[in-house]
DNA sequence: AGAGTGGGCCTTTTT
DNA sequence: GGCCCACTCT
């Protein structure tokens, strides 16, 4: 069945704002202005994705799209409003009825109007990684079993179980089988404890990560008249990162496009990085089959780098035996300047000081700070460069480690307000609970058992040292859950501060004053919502990347270099980069390197990681690094920097003597 | 019994 | 810096 559709004409001459031609080159334009139908859009990095998605938007608007028929999935939320914001620029429509995000999000937009259709409050609320960990081994030890028994997963292992399980639609046994071997004996306690898991937190009306989609799935697949409201409504979908989408994504998708077989996948096999989260590439490769009459477009014209370091590039991801073959090719000028340097340092902290010191030359060179970044495999890679910085009092902004979210005192007062909003939470209730002295995980555990059983919240009865906060608590929350402060979060999160987080905050955390600044952000941020509800998922889908409350907010304001992971790099550009770590068992990673797949997609991560780079690349490994506690251990080159002679400028830095002679 | 504290050990990547 | 474990305090 195929649908002739959209596209309509206004008339015969449509009004053409746009000079499509000569925005775009051929490439480009060609997937751009493609007729109505599916299309695959292979982009090599630095090739104009964003543009070419972004002018796609535009050309359906143009053409008589309504925004609200038009999907964007992106990776992340701000890539979304990125695009939509220049879709706005090149356009005089209002396309703020344009649905975008990442899948997670848009789930959870469905999943807010529907939930009731899947016995969930539409009320429910977001568990984070460590609430969703914490979850995890309280199902563990619920089912009977000893949570100190070695032969047991652990919770992160257990996390990562039913998160493949998840989001390749599989089932605890089959991923069980076929990734953890070693546990195949345990299978069913994985399963009862799995079991557990998913029927406590429908109880207490919370959703972890992968919820979000297996549960906005199954709402289109078990309820006819939601489908088909949204298949309807989707006559375009388009997709960025269509490489690191895994099953569940995928059949997402390909679902909402059942009706007007519209899809855009816009991606790159050689920058598939997400494997471990159940990324598929071959949804890539399997796309075409899925959707008859697609339409191939290949966009490999790179806008980004010099030459020089595309060279390396294409060299350096050749060494894979699985990917698609491409010609990336350069549209810069060669510059015998911009030859990548590949540069050994005795150890960590003189690399760091060798990347300082190159940075402040660049900055006597007329480089602003925010062109420059350093990106690495882990975060505690980076370790030296920031005390470095810090030292040297150059501006940086962590793009890794901790997000806002997850500090312990954001997460303690959003826990307030996801208490009143939900009072099923229970992971909430517990985290306060655990705030009053005296209340450990067994007291916070039968004060919950109480609550669930029926008594009242105001009867409960804590340990009587904790008798007077619980009160404040009891006082507070009845306070943020009346009419007149329901759903106005910022206002909410004053209260709880004022009432009993202040007191908590300065017997607890010897820098209280920054951690109370940290909450000033929060409540900024919390203006920008009606709802609490919003206001609390937000918060809980938001990457670093985002651009919400920020950590750093001392340095927030002047230009700063960027320190950064590969994975949250992804996307992004400058003019000056530094791949740092590159030895073997740190970059690529040690786990990584026990199968082929995984090397290969370590070197993804490489090649991902080279070409964010425009007019310099630097790479460099120390041969030693200090261990944790015992002494410097030798360290090989990563398999990666070993190149053809001339390929790279090599520098050899001798020791310094040590700083106290 | 359960809460709180300090030392030892290891560190992949994230919505 | 975080997690686990053993030990001490209430």
């Amino acid at each position: 069945m195929s649908v002739e559709y959209v596209l309509k004409k206004t008339s015969s001459h449509p009004v053409v704002r746009i000079d499509y031609r000569a925005s775009l080159n051929d490439e480009q334009y060609a997937a751009v202005t493609a007729k109505p139908g599916p299309i695959l859009v292979i982009a090599g990095a630095g090739s104009g994705k964003t543009r070419t998605l972004t002018y796609r938007v535009a050309y359906l608007i143009e053409n008589g799209v309504e925004p609200e028929n038009i999907l964007l999935l992106t990776f992340t939320n701000k890539a979304s409003r990125e695009m939509l914001e220049r879709v706005g620029n090149l356009l005089p429509h209002d396309i703020s009825r344009i649905w975008g995000g990442t899948f997670h999000s848009v789930a959870n937009r469905l999943l807010r109007r529907h939930a009731n259709a899947l016995g969930f409050g539409s009320d429910f609320t977001i568990l984070d990684r460590d609430d969703t960990q914490d979850l995890a081994v309280a199902a563990l030890k619920a089912t009977g079993l000893d949570p100190k028994d070695k032969s047991l997963p652990k919770g992160a292992v257990l996390l990562e179980i039913f998160g493949l399980a998840a989001n390749t639609e599989k089932s605890i046994t089959s991923v069980v089988g076929e990734n953890y071997p070693y546990f195949h004996g345990i299978v069913t306690q994985i399963e009862a404890i799995h079991r557990i898991f998913r029927d406590r937190k429908r109880a207490d009306n919370v959703m972890d990560y992968d919820d979000l989609l297996v549960y906005a799935l199954q709402l289109l697949r078990d309820h006819e008249d939601i489908r088909k409201f949204y298949q309807e409504q989707f006559q375009h979908i388009l997709v960025d990162e269509y490489q690191d989408t895994n099953k569940i994504q995928a059949d997402f998708i390909d679902l909402l496009a059942a009706f007007h077989h519209q899809v855009m996948a816009v991606g790159d096999d050689a920058q598939s990085i997400y494997s471990w989260r159940g990324a598929n590439f071959e949804n890539v490769l399997t796309f075409p089959q899925r959707f008859p009459g697609t339409r191939e477009v290949r966009i490999e014209t790179n806008y980004r780098s010099t030459p020089e370091i595309l060279t390396l590039a294409n060299y350096a991801i050749a060494a894979n035996t699985r990917q698609f073959p491409k010609n990336l090719h350069s549209t810069r000028p060669a510059d015998k300047f911009s030859k990548p340097a590949l540069i050994c340092l005795q150890d960590a902290n003189q690399q760091a000081a060798f990347i300082c010191q190159r940075i402040e030359e660049l900055q006597e060179e007329g480089i602003e700070l925010n062109e420059i970044a350093i990106l690495y495999r882990a975060h505690f890679h980076s370790m030296e460069v920031q005390m470095e910085m810090t030292r040297r009092q150059m501006p940086f902004e962590l793009l890794s480690g901790l997000r806002f979210f997850e500090q312990a005192h954001v997460k303690d007062v959003a826990a307030f307000l996801k208490f009143a909003v939900n009072p099923r939470d229970e992971l909430a209730f517990k985290r306060i609970s655990g705030l009053m002295p005296g209340v450990g995980e067994r007291t916070a555990d039968k004060l919950w058992q109480k609550l669930a059983g029926g008594a009242t919240f105001a009867s409960l009865e804590p340990p009587a040292r904790a008798a007077a906060p619980w009160k404040q608590w009891v006082e507070t929350h009845a306070q943020i859950s009346a009419d007149d402060l329901r759903g106005r979060a910022s206002e909410q999160i004053l209260v709880v501060i004022d009432a009993i987080y202040q007191d908590y905050m300065k017997t607890k955390f010897p820098n209280f004053q920054s951690r109370l600044e940290d909450l000033g952000q929060l409540r900024a941020f919390a203006q920008n919502f009606e709802r609490t509800e919003d206001f609390l998922a937000q918060l809980a889908l938001m990457t670093n990347v985002d651009g919400g409350p920020r950590q750093d907010r001392h340095l927030a304001s002047q230009p700063c270099i960027r320190l950064s992971t590969v994975h949250q790099a992804k996307g992004l550009e400058w003019k000056i980069v530094f791949v740092i770590m590159l030895c073997d068992g740190l970059f690529p990673a040690q786990r990584s390197m026990e199968t082929l797949e995984g090397e290969e997609e370590e070197r993804r991560l490489f090649y991902v990681a080279v070409t964010r780079a425009c007019d310099e690349l630097y790479l460099t490994y120390p041969m030693t690094r200090a261990s944790a506690s015992f002494e410097d251990r030798w360290q090989e080159p990563s398999r990666f920097v070993s190149f053809p002679r001339g390929m790279v400028n090599e520098w050899k830095i001798k020791a310094e003597p040590p700083a106290w002679s």
